[in-house]
DNA sequence: TTGATTGTCTAGCGATGCTAGGATCGAACC
DNA sequence: GGTTCGATCCTAGCATCGCTAGACAATCAA
């Protein structure tokens, strides 16, 4: 028995250093520099392990989107538990997620923008797709104003900051008024 | 001259048939089937012939990318115009906007997400782009209020449409309350 | 020791974007 | 009108992509 539990551990751990290789590669050297050979390589395996545990690569960037949503999800508890006041944690919460998306840029993409195969918004939802958005709607839900329903305030607020994100870093928004961007945004959404 | 004229003219028109066909195959089948093989043979050319025209398939997408940039404008330039009030204009742009996007996905992916080799937020930004922009700050500086840059304004309300549109699209937003999503942005970000 | 099972790798398939080099065709000159 | 020559276009091919079949080796049970 404790052959084989040792066997299953060591395949766990290649698992985890598979995903954290494909997310090292995708920060270093962006998502287009992630190909199942150079992955295979870094992990010195040949190419058809990954396919022993992934069903492919889309497998492997759902498996990243749902580490990044976790530690989106901590991020923005942390800031939002910090700070005093509903409009303070608003507005915490809204610096902390673009703080995620601009500190990690590729997990960010493999969250929102990539195809990893997750189900989004239904009862299926992975966890921790789910528990991001809960985190997101536990402060949110404080600033959405008399009669407006909390999660849909919360699926504005957030498509808001996603647009200030994905646009602020494809270049298509100068970066330089970030900070009052953010601000205009939280005060004028949030009622308190 | 007039042989030459002649040659001339009918490049331009071939140009503008890759361009009208590559949007078109992206719309029907989404940009994945963008290949240069599958263009080529729709044209009725061979693959290189596409490379005498543009640089690759990032200027394909860049070139797609100004032309729908150019409706888009005049989409929303339509809508406001159509409308009455400042906050009734803010209003006909936002759904104007969403509307284009949901309609043009593929032509609003090769502006605001896919790479077509095009500057933004920049002195040698293509003047659609500029003018696009434009548009949205006409509308919106009415309502940006007091104290507040229009033009900063105008970034912010248009990265919270992006979001919603993005967002919606990829499935990340149940599509069924996009128009009370919608009037809750325009509602709180504008002043009247 | 043998046989079977599990695990891994080599090699290769059909695609992709892009390009080199040869063929063909038409305009222009003697 | 025939010939040259340049522009135009296509065939063929390169490197790389995601993914997989089948051979091989290592490990375990009998």
């Amino acid at each position: 028995m404790s052959v084989q539990e040792r066997k299953e551990r060591e395949r766990a751990e290649r698992e985890r250093l598979i995903v954290a290789t494909a997310r090292e590669l995708a920060e270093q050297q962006g998502w287009d520099a992630v190909t199942t050979r150079r992955l295979a390589e870094r992990i010195e395996y040949s190419q058809p392990v990954l396919y022993s545990h992934f069903r492919g690569k889309r497998e492997i960037i759902g498996a990243i989107a749902l580490e990044g949503a976790a530690e989106l999800a901590a991020a923005v508890r942390t800031a939002t538990a910090a700070a005093k006041g509903p409009h303070g944690r608003a507005y915490a919460l809204a610096r902390a997620y673009l703080d995620f998306a601009a500190r990690n840029p590729a997990v960010y993409d493999a969250i929102f923008q990539l195809d990893g195969g997750l189900p989004y918004a239904q009862e299926d939802t992975p966890e921790p797709l789910k528990d991001a958005f809960a985190a997101l709607l536990e402060c949110l839900g404080e600033v959405a104003g008399d009669g407006v329903d909390p999660g849909l305030f919360t699926e504005t607020f957030w498509a808001a900051l996603h647009g200030l994100a994905t646009l602020t870093r494809a270049g298509r928004l100068p970066p330089e008024h970030t900070e009052r961007r953010t601000r205009l945004l939280v005060d004028r959404l949030t009622v308190v």
